[in-house]
DNA sequence: GCCAACGTTGGC
DNA sequence: GCCAACGTTGGC
């Protein structure tokens, strides 16, 4: 089993969104970056584990968990004329773009914000924290996924 | 809205 | 294969 950290603009796509959803089931789709959906095609197994972050938000946080439910499989999206993840040149190729389906498992309390993330030392090697890293889909290390989860933990509990 | 960092495209 | 131009990401 692997841990992974997803971002999502939750003006898109938010944690109460897959809440919500039928089964808390739905499927990630609009990746459109080579390294991202090498992840999830050759890497991302049912079972794995899921932090769901909210990038582009006031305030950018991890805001709860998910678990892989389906792995790899095309991205309907790709081949949309009317979806803005329509991608022409994926048109001869089957299939360039692919997605999961991620289910939802908890939401924290009090997101995990980046300040707070950058606090710990525990995630000093964090993928996320790197200057310039933009990847939507990351590999998270076992001690990271559970280091943020207790201290989500620690933070509700402190009100 | 700004802009640094990074990825992709396409001419050569 | 190089690399300049362009587009996107995403924190601030």
């Amino acid at each position: 089993m692997r841990c992974w950290l997803m971002k999502s603009e939750p003006s898109a796509f938010s944690i109460e969104d897959l809440k919500n959803a039928p089964n808390g089931t739905d499927h990630w789709d609009g990746i459109r970056n080579y390294q991202a959906r090498n992840l999830m095609r050759d890497e991302m197994k049912r079972g794995d584990r899921v932090l769901f972050y909210h990038s582009s938000a006031d305030p950018t946080a991890v805001v709860g968990t998910a678990r892989v439910v389906r792995e790899a499989y095309p991205d309907h999206t790709a081949l949309d004329p009317d979806s803005k993840y329509f991608d022409p040149k994926s048109m001869s190729e089957n299939p360039r773009w692919v997605m999961v389906d991620i289910q939802f498992e908890s939401q924290f309390a009090v997101p995990l914000t980046l300040a707070e993330l950058r606090k710990l030392p525990q995630l000093h090697d964090m993928m996320l924290l790197k200057k310039g890293q933009r990847l939507s889909i990351q590999p998270v290390t076992e001690e990271e996924f559970g280091t943020i989860v207790r201290h989500a933990e620690t933070l509700a509990k402190a009100g």
